[in-house]
DNA sequence: GTAACTGCAAAATATTTGCATCCTT
DNA sequence: AAGGATGCAAATATTTTGCAGTTAC
């Protein structure tokens, strides 16, 4: 199949091409992991600026083009949703693994969330997993 | 069996009992769900020293005494661990339910987080879930 | 009495908002 | 040309650190 490129993307999503979102996708596109909102500064360099990251960020989570990854502590990690996410209405029922040793957020797209028994009452809409543990190139 | 109190579990980790510690594990004691950092100012009309609350919950944290709950916004959220977790090796392997309605995080202590197979070369060490949707009160 | 805990001040960080300008379509 | 995106400045919010005074044991 072809390769979907950050054009492809933004296309898609009727957003606006711009230098910002075509490189800060790119990014996502090449990092195999998740990225924070400082990866991301830093890995350009901080050629744009701050602001323009948390609202470009903002915009490709709204149009389900990223998503957010749950984190104990305060900070937020964004991944590229790899299967058909669409907006408003997303899926990123994946689990996410983070390495204790290098650090990394992998998202695992092949090992979804299994589903589990709620109590008497509870409607489940959606599920998020994370493991910790040590991540496969780690462990070499 | 006779209900824990938060002296007792001051005490029993060795922390020297304050009026803040109390106050703030008595306030974890009586609410079913979650916390966050602002919620326990809020909670307790701001009797303490921000600084005292973030060093307290860091220090329960650490003595096992509370866990931090994975959310997807930048914000740190810390409940109670009512099974035997100790410092250092943690259990919190129970499922996490935040409601739409009501904002709540709710532990689901009987619920525990299943296991999933991890492609190859993955070990995990700890896991942690969290389902979102409606819980049971705010479906009535 | 001593070690540990707290409150205050201040620094460091992180996030949001308004507005004028520039770029994409 | 028009609407949307960006950068800058500044306002807010959040978290951390140092230190002196106070409290628990």
């Amino acid at each position: 199949m072809p390769t979907t490129t950050n054009l492809d993307i933004l296309k898609r999503n009727g957003l606006s091409v711009t230098e910002g979102r075509k490189k800060i996708l790119e990014l996502f596109l090449d990092t195999e992991g998740a990225l924070a909102h400082a990866d991301i500064e830093k890995q350009t360099d901080a050629a744009f600026d701050r602001v323009t990251v948390y609202r470009t960020l903002q915009t490709f989570v709204d149009k389900g083009i990223i998503h957010q990854i749950p984190t104990t502590d305060n900070s937020v990690l964004y991944a590229l949703c790899k299967h058909n996410c669409e907006a408003g209405h997303h899926h990123d029922n994946h689990v996410h693994f983070i390495c204790n040793k290098c650090g990394k957020t992998i998202c695992l797209d092949d090992v979804t969330v299994p589903e589990v028994k709620l109590p008497k009452g509870f409607q489940p809409a959606q599920s998020a997993m994370v493991v910790t543990g040590v991540c496969s190139e780690c462990r070499k």
